[in-house]
DNA sequence: GTTAGCACTCAACTCGAAGGAGTGCTAACA
DNA sequence: TGTTAGCACTCCTTCGAGTTGAGTGCTAAC
């Protein structure tokens, strides 16, 4: 069978009135609310054929119809298709360059809440490709070294670096050095093997310790250990029953707070990003099981070169698609505006 | 009317088995689980004279008894004359000293969480009368310092600073020799205007810088922006009905999330702690009115000299008190134990 | 191909009866 | 005087029956 206008008209109004109100739709509505100027038996025989197809379905035999995920899928598809989204204003938007870029990324998944009443998350930036600006060995004590690692963007790591023997400050002094004139400009993929030989060699006596220093400066600039997210309006979910239903808002929250989950998700859609930077997934097509029932949105942002993180909105699959995807490109111009001026 | 002896072990044995049971107690449950060998007829007598004095209350006429706030208080205040609560063995228990205390805090978190299947959360202990063990001033670039300052416990703050006028290296490193010797081993609290002002003289020609960099210092260490509280096992909460129901439950993850409130009741927490570091707050005792169906037990922990957090489980009043105690006083010791070998 | 009409289905709601846990009160008892 | 047995009463909870209404599928006519 074929999905032909007519079929399509009717199940986008199917799905639109459903988006609206979150009931089944039945055969009469969609004959009174559209121009199709067709009678209700009409689409009933229509909407059998779509059942039968797969795009809709019915909760049960005396009820309306409800999009399925391949109908939501049909949706989305053709609305990204159809016309540029066209930018949303923002309530109570304010967001100034920050020099916290947590700050900064709290503030942008709460106005993201804020407006779309879903719940929002966002990730730090990646910094793999990050270039690093500055380097800076301290002794805070005989045993121990301060390393301060600033990268592209103004952020800035921290390491403890437990030292076996003692390093003059003259040395301490070369080593740094070294280390800024070395890998300055160079992003932590470039610092490879070749390079940390060629490091160990120029140091010297103190050749094992930039062993260490190397490997401090990975762990503070890749920032793995913990996947930097933020969430916001995760109690928006309580506004969707089929959210919250059987104990399904238990572990939404739990997944909201334990953040591990939604680093895959954000993974995922850094790694499947289309070019346009927004994704859409419907249900199952979630790497996350207890969003089974949820849609998520995400978009890639990107702070200056290099630097790029994901916003997600998560909410019911009867989401407000439109204004959401709206609210994302929204969000991705202003933070683009905001590090250009750097 | 007076509170008896008799009255006491009903009281007591109603709360306990309500605890148990989450279910109304009614006077044949008492009768026949205590050891007092009295009939249900005498306990009803008794029971009505204990809701007439405000410790018990009936949800409605023809159910059993359950106790109210003031019956759980006099329940927690009996419990915590009684006896020296004993340790409690923790579960997956593995504190290792970080040199990041946020990791830490995390682990802690989810440890009681864990432990007590309540919701947990931690707030990163105070700073303020920590002492300033490092301080040093780099040159990011011509407009803009580095500061890194580091304070007893091995935290450390970043902040960047723009700087105005151009500063020599020279000079820069004067100033560093200069700010560490002044403030070293000073508290936040001990960097009063008196020093500001000396050091702005020693400084020279950089006098100004000199108030820029204090106040970074100030705004490194009180972090007061955001308080640092991490949270754990808020799912907990719905294995309550009575927390859950009619719509609470979004309001107690929005607090959660929000974080905001939970500070205010760390605060109250930490200007009232009697001496023994543990608070129970039941209901509306607790700052925050999401919570009036809640308990809140707080413990004070402490990380060497002056550094003071707080933990709070969050359960329904009918919490496990004695367990969650336990539980607590538990974490306190190893707290106190793993950073005593500093 | 479209439509009117009709029988049918099924969730949701209402209502009342039955069941049961627990109380308060009274009168008898030690 | 304190304790207890007994009983009537209350009120929540559960369950099933009946009703309603939205919506469907099918058929026959246009």
């Amino acid at each position: 069978m074929e999905l032909d206008e007519r079929k399509k008209k009717i199940l986008k109004a199917v799905i639109r009135n459903y988006l609206e109100t979150g009931e089944p739709v039945g055969s009469r509505t969609i004959s009174k609310y559209t121009d199709l100027n067709l009678s209700s038996a009409t689409i009933r025989n229509e909407m059998a054929d779509l059942e039968e197809m797969g795009y809709i379905l019915q909760p049960h035999t005396s009820a309306g119809r409800i999009p399925s995920d391949q109908g939501y899928r049909f949706y989305v598809d053709t609305m990204m298709e159809e016309k540029d989204r066209e930018f949303v204003e923002l309530k109570e938007m304010l967001l100034e360059r920050q020099d916290k870029m947590e700050t900064l990324l709290k503030q942008v998944a709460k106005v993201v809440a804020q407006n779309t009443q879903y719940a929002a998350m966002i990730s730090a930036p990646s910094m793999h490709r990050n270039k690093v600006k500055f380097i800076q060995l301290s002794r805070l004590n005989p045993e121990q070294l301060l390393a301060v690692i600033v990268v592209e963007g103004n952020v800035i790591k921290n390491n403890i670096i437990p030292i076996a023997d003692e390093i003059s400050d003259e040395n301490l002094l070369k080593l740094n050095i070294l280390l800024n004139t070395q890998l300055n400009g160079l992003t932590m993929e470039e610092i490879n093997l070749g390079i940390i030989a060629a490091l160990k060699q120029q140091a010297g006596v103190h050749g094992s310790l930039i062993g260490e220093v190397i490997d401090a400066v990975g762990d503070a600039i890749k920032a793995d250990d913990d996947p930097e997210i933020y969430t916001s309006g995760t109690n928006n979910i309580f506004r969707y029953p089929e959210l919250t239903d059987n104990g399904k808002a238990s572990e939404l929250v739990g997944t909201f707070e334990e953040k591990q989950q939604l680093g895959s998700l954000i993974q995922e859609s850094l790694e499947t990003d289309p070019g346009t930077g927004i994704q859409v997934y419907i249900g199952d097509e979630a790497p996350i099981k207890s969003m089974k029932d949820c849609s998520v949105v995400t978009a890639t942002y990107e702070l200056g070169e290099g630097m790029k993180g994901t916003i997600g909105i998560v909410g019911p699959k009867r989401m407000d698609y439109d204004k959401v995807i709206g609210t994302l490109r929204t969000i991705q111009s202003k933070l683009d505006e905001l590090y250009k001026k750097e």
